[in-house]
Parts: C-alpha cells; sequence; structure tokens
DNA sequence: CGGTTAGTTGAGAAAGCTCAACAGATGTGG
DNA sequence: CCACATCTGTTGAGCTTTCTCAACTAACCG
C-alpha cells in the first residue's frame, strides 16, 4: 500500500560486508545485501526526509552520503540490539517496528516507522544499538553511513541542524508516548494511536481516513501498554460507538473529531 | 546536598532581556538574570558534561560558548512550553523536573534532571520548547546559546559528536522509560526508579545508598504513572521487605540485589 | 503555635488482565 | 486445489492491580 515501488535493481553490491554481529537467528542471515540508492535529489519523499531548502550542491553531497539502500524482508530485523552502529537508516518504502527487550523477556515496541521516518538514532549514544527494528513488511531503507553524515553536516549548516532537529523530534515524539502511556486510559491510548497514525499518512499523501495497519493486534498492545484482548475490545468499542470501522488489519475513520475527544 | 556551591556573584549581566513569553505564573516573572560563568575548563562536573578529550583550545572555545549561568529558584520554571527555544542548560547545582502537559490538564513529568544533566533538547525540534523544566530546589543551570553551540560543533568534530551523544542519550533513556511505563508493575517501576536514581548518584561521586528525594510522591507517582498513594504503599512494602530505609524524602537502599530482583 | 501541605493507611470500586472458547484468515503439503 | 494446521482476532467470565475517596498523622511555614 505504500508509495515507491521498492528498489529492487539486482545490481548487489559487493561492498556488504558484515552489518551485524550475528545472535541466534531464526533462520539464514547472510550478509545483508545493498542495492544502489536512487538519489535523494529526485526522491518523492524528499521533502518528508530532508530539509526542504538545500541548494543544489548540497543536494549532490546528500547524494553521496546516502549511497545505498537495503531490502528488508518481513519479519527480518534492520539492526539488533548491541548490533554495532554504523549508520542511520530512513525508511523508503514499507514499514517497521522498534522493540526494546528486557533480560527478562518483556518487550516493549517504542515505534512504528513508515517511509519517511528515521531509524538508528538510538545507536549513537553508546555506538550499540539499543533496539531491534523489524521490519512489518518487506521493506526498503536508504543507508545513511554516520562518520559521513557528521562530515557532511560540518559543511551544511542545514544538514547539521536538520540532524539536531530529527532527534529532538524523536525525544519529543518518545515524551508525548509517555505521558500516553503514563497518563491515558486504554481507550484513549488507542483512539491517540490511531489520531497520530492518520496524520502521519495523510502527511505523506496517503489517506487518514482509511488505512492498512501491518501490525497485529498484539504489537499494537505492547507498543501501548495493553493486552491484545484489550486493543481487540477497544477497538470493538468504537466500532459500536460509530467512531471507527475496523475491518481486520483494513481501518477507516469514520469519527475523526468524536475519537479526538475520546 | 549536591556537588558545587550556586554561583551567586551578584554581577548581573544587562543582557538577559525577556526569555519567555510570559504565561499566567504564580509570581512577578522578571527578566531571568544571568551571571558569569565560572569556566567549564575549571569546571567539576566537566566530566559528567563534556567529552573527555577536548584539546585547550577546545575547552577555550567551550568557555566562551558557556558564558553565563542562570539560578532558578524552587518551583520556579527554567523554561516553559511554547517559550522560544534559544538555548541548551546544563544543570549545575540542584535538580530539575519537566513535565508536559495535555490541554486537558493532564500532566506527566518526563524526567528529573540533577547536576551534570542537560535541559532543552526538546525545543530543538520546533524552535519551541514542548515541556516545561521546573527547579525542585535553588538550582543552578549554566546557559549554552545553542547557535553557538551549533558553531562550534562545526568546528570541533569531538564536540559534534558529543551533542550527537547527548541526545541519543536523552533518546534511549526515553525508551527504557517506555518500558517502565508499558510492561511494569507498581512496584517493579519504583525499585527501577530507585536503581536509577541511585547510578546517578554514584556516578557524580554521591552516595548510591542514601540520598535525599527532592520531588514528592506526587511527582513521583506523575513520573512513573502511579498514584501518589500508590508510590506510598509500595515505599511501605520495600520497607517492610527490609530493601529500603525511607524516611520521608531521605531514602537509604539497604538491599540493592533484592531491589534489582523485585 | 495554628494552618497548611505532604505522606500514610484502609476499604470499596473500576479498569484492565488472565484464561478460555471460538471464528476467520492464512499458509502448506498432499 | 482442497483439507488440515496454524496463526490472528474476537468475545466472555472471573480475578488482580491499581485507583478513588476518606480519615488520620507528621512535617513544614509563617
Amino acid at each position: 500500500m505504500y508509495a515507491e515501488p521498492a528498489c529492487d535493481s539486482s545490481l548487489s553490491t559487493p561492498s556488504a560486508g558484515s552489518w551485524h554481529v550475528v545472535p541466534p537467528q531464526p533462520a539464514v542471515r547472510e550478509a545483508a545485501p545493498r542495492y544502489p540508492a536512487t538519489r535523494c535529489s529526485t526522491c518523492s519523499l524528499r521533502a518528508v526526509c530532508m530539509p526542504p531548502d538545500l541548494t543544489s550542491t548540497e543536494l549532490e553531497q546528500l547524494d553521496s552520503v546516502v549511497l545505498t539502500t537495503r531490502n528488508v524482508h518481513r519479519g527480518e530485523t534492520l539492526f539488533r540490539a548491541h548490533d554495532a552502529f554504523q549508520s542511520l537508516y530512513a525508511v523508503r518504502t514499507g514499514s517497521f517496528k522498534t522493540v526494546v527487550m528486557h533480560r527478562d523477556g518483556r518487550e516493549q515496541v517504542t515505534g512504528f516507522q513508515i517511509p519517511g521516518e528515521p531509524l538508528g538514532l538510538d545507536g549513537i549514544c553508546s555506538g550499540t544499538h539499543s533496539c531491534d527494528a523489524i521490519a512489518l513488511e518487506d521493506s526498503t531503507v536508504c543507508i545513511m553511513p554516520f562518520g559521513q553524515l557528521e562530515s557532511f553536516c560540518r559543511e551544511s549548516r542545514r544538514m547539521q541542524h536538520h540532524l539536531y532537529q530529527l532527534m529532538s523530534g524523536e525525544i519529543v515524539r518518545e515524551s508525548s508516548l509517555m505521558m500516553l502511556l503514563g497518563t491515558m486510559t486504554a481507550e484513549q491510548r488507542l483512539a491517540a494511536f490511531l489520531l497520530d497514525l492518520a496524520g502521519r499518512f495523510q502527511a505523506r499523501g496517503y489517506s487518514g481516513a482509511q488505512f492498512n495497519l501491518k501490525m497485529s493486534r498484539e504489537e499494537i498492545g505492547c507498543f501501548l501498554g495493553m493486552k491484545l484482548e484489550t486493543v481487540s475490545r477497544m477497538f470493538s468499542r468504537f466500532q459500536r460507538e460509530g467512531l471507527v470501522e475496523p475491518n481486520g488489519k483494513q481501518i477507516r475513520i469514520v469519527d475523526l473529531e468524536g475519537l479526538a475527544r475520546v
């Protein structure tokens, strides 16, 4: 359902090498192949991803930072906690979830990422990722090697500021999630979640009124701090109240204002 | 109880001007006076605040970015949501809480900051702060005008990286808070909170086993997503179980391992 | 020293969880 | 391409945790 067709050019670059410390992993875990990126300068998501006012020189430089993309199949990880941090990523097609895990097995989904949204910012701090990023469907990401990005940011004031803004935005996003988890009822959480998603889809030119949830009820619950049964009950309640028309994963928002009033 | 004596030199700099859009505020809200900072190069918190490997030239430049400090009295705000973002701050003495507020009055404390910790990172994103920063006791902060800091970071690779690390660290901190709010019981939350605080005090050379909570039970509850009564009950439970010896705001951790096992 | 605020404790209510049954959807091998 | 197994989602009933309301005590402040 999402934008651009995945870049599936098969000119695999040999440069890939070992992306990850390879821990126990369901299936064979090959060195992830990279593919040449189509350029930022012509990308339809540029307005979502990048500052609006880059000069053509800056765009050229940017193209030389974002040289490759990578395909991640549904259920596979882009990176996992404890992997060495190398690059920042931007979702190009598809969608991801990020999950932090406690030793005792407790899991918390900390976010869902759709095209144009960043991944990997958690890794800068310690040089090691602190969460897993898992594809919810077959997806593509742009790869921005962080060292090169940093160099670029020392040259470009605009790009420097953009990266600070991006990270600050992540901080603010997480704060409002804390508010959600700390102060809202199950009903309010789900409403806020749907409204947030609707807004993000709309900002990317998709319908905000009707969309397809790629994540399961369990994943939604794990994000919103409640059990899947409760998520399901709340969907049913919204349907009864004529706010949302859920059809499995297909969601139609009927009464936006009503949902906001919950 | 915290480190350094506050810099209370009264050579108020006239440069202060209007720091804030002044919304309804309990008392008189004057333009906050700034005081000359004692230098980063000689600050005992430097190891906590700044990258360890700055050259003497970089230290000099840093001193010229962090020219001023500001005193904030107990209960007063350093900045509030919707204030224009100007500067990043580092707590020098005392402590703060950051609070995000929903229109309907719901509040969530998103963090407590002790000496050496940053404040204001939320403002970069939109140029406007998204939370209130309120002093829990009479406190002092170092002021880092963000424009100057950005310039400095374009010149100093180390400083640039440090700021990225700082922001990434905030992202990781908030993720683990989401885990706390999303998956833990009231008992586990309070235990995790005490252990976190103990670690942070210890890292600053204070006792991790005995410390003074500057925040009320209500503020703790608002941070941990529970009511003050529940916080109180959990303290009592920890006391009964011989894990913690709470004496009002004075906390002594008796059984660190036990607390970690909760 | 009296008034106010902060903290503790108890009892009953409510939200959300657990367990369980079942229905649809999805996928797989014969 | 069907039949069966598996996974995902829905719904119900009873239980647990936390909240709410209330009373009371201790600490703090002017």
